[in-house]
DNA sequence: ACTCAATTATAAATATCACTCATTATAATT
DNA sequence: AATTATAATGAGTGATATTTATAATTGAGT
């Protein structure tokens, strides 16, 4: 029932993922430049012209690769991400399992940037990429939802200074020759926290012009926001007790 | 007495930019791969061996490419910033100004990553960059010193934010075929200074042991874990006072 | 003004790969 | 086993980066 026909796709299945492996390998060590389609395919176990029958040319070779990097990350991120926790703890997951991947693979992260030729299709190639920052968005829109972030902020700007940080910091770890943290996730964190913060939702604090964007995040987390708090506090406190 | 010997290095000089800025605009328009040697240089009014007397290969050519576009950059932001305004005005002239040349040359900086192969040597060629990226670290530390910023925060993180999310944002305002700033800077802005504004300095709230740079971002974190803290005391206040 | 050496420019020659295609090997079907 | 269909191969082919042998240019010293 199955016979040759389901054989036949594994087979193929597995040369694919095979030439990927290779590749992968081979563009990551060498660069793009320096990776011969030769050496990809004897990697591979294969003779060159084989290769062109499994991808078009170099390019498309690369995109594969890149599309399979990007897709693995998502296949791990969806594990590294309790589904439990709430808006921030989950970000914060996200975030620390995004930089030990870049830093542990920069190679590849590097790769992407040569596989997106120009700004041209939005097509295929991108894909991959588009469904791991989906993950970003699921977390942020669920936060959302739940009254856990502010339903003002603008989804894109918010991803992009998740993920520019990020990379930038794993560029900075990785020229420097460090392979750890060094507290780069704590500080992001701290910075969407006081940025991205709902204060709305969960208390009834009646400063109402915290939604509008532009200067709401003055407010934040920042010490000076603690202290107003405080002082609310003290002065209730003062009321309570001159009253009795 | 300065006759042959300045008038060469003149002649020289001025067709070693007639290159650059030949090569520039045929790598921006064609791509790093579309361009050819011979296109460059019949661009600039040279025969192809010519150019293998200025630049020993296309790399080099595209690093010293990529090199003077940033030492432009770097004479344009000198410009922008306004030396008299505070530390958060210069950031964001700073911000700015970046974002819009990012916008206006996009090409050119993915050329940037096409001239950093691998990790590699951190000599010359990212100099000029180096050179650009100081600029946003001698506003912060003067500002640090005046007393506008906070003085405990990591400059190199600061840094990562500041680009990272820069350039993320040119990204995707091409991508979108967006070539305006869409509230981009302001968006940052708010989130730097609500992160690195210096309350410290403004009032006396003594957290000692915010010197060490390691666990500084802890406390930023812990400061949100305080406000809950503080919204979980009001309440009671607030149950306390209506029960009364 | 004229050599001569050094420098600078040139285009033809070479080397390197990405990619094609005619041929061979393998598998499926009868 | 014979025949057909499919997959794999590696010796070409062409494009182009880089080299190099040759030519032009320059400028100092006479």
């Amino acid at each position: 029932m199955k016979n040759t026909r389901d054989t036949q796709r594994e087979k193929f299945e597995a040369r694919e993922a095979s030439i990927i492996a290779a590749a992968s390998t081979v563009f990551a060590s060498r660069g793009v430049d320096g990776a011969k389609m030769v050496d990809i395919a004897r990697q591979a176990g294969l003779a060159e012209g084989t290769l062109y029958l499994y991808y078009r040319n170099k390019h498309d070779l690369l995109t594969a690769v890149v599309g399979n990097f990007w897709a693995t990350l998502t296949a791990g991120a969806h594990d590294a991400v309790d589904p439990d926790a709430n808006a921030f703890k989950q970000l914060e997951q996200l975030a620390r399992y995004h930089l030990d991947a870049l830093l542990a693979q920069f190679e590849l992260v590097q790769l992407t940037y040569r596989a997106r030729g120009k700004e041209n299709e939005p097509t295929q190639d991108l894909e991959p990429i588009r469904g791991y920052v989906r993950i970003f968005d699921r977390v942020v829109e669920r936060g959302i939802d739940r009254g856990e972030l502010r339903d003002d902020m603008t989804l894109w700007q918010a991803r992009d200074v998740f993920y520019g940080t990020l990379e930038f910091s794993a560029r900075t770890l990785t020229l420097r020759g460090k392979s750890s943290d060094e507290g780069v996730v704590d500080h992001l964190m701290a910075l969407l926290a006081g940025h991205l913060g709902c204060q709305i939702h969960s208390t009834q604090n009646g400063s109402a012009k915290n939604s509008s964007a532009q200067n709401s995040n003055q407010t934040a987390t920042s010490n000076r926001a603690l202290m107003n708090k405080l002082l609310a506090i003290e002065a209730q406190l003062k009321k309570l007790t001159s009253e009795n």
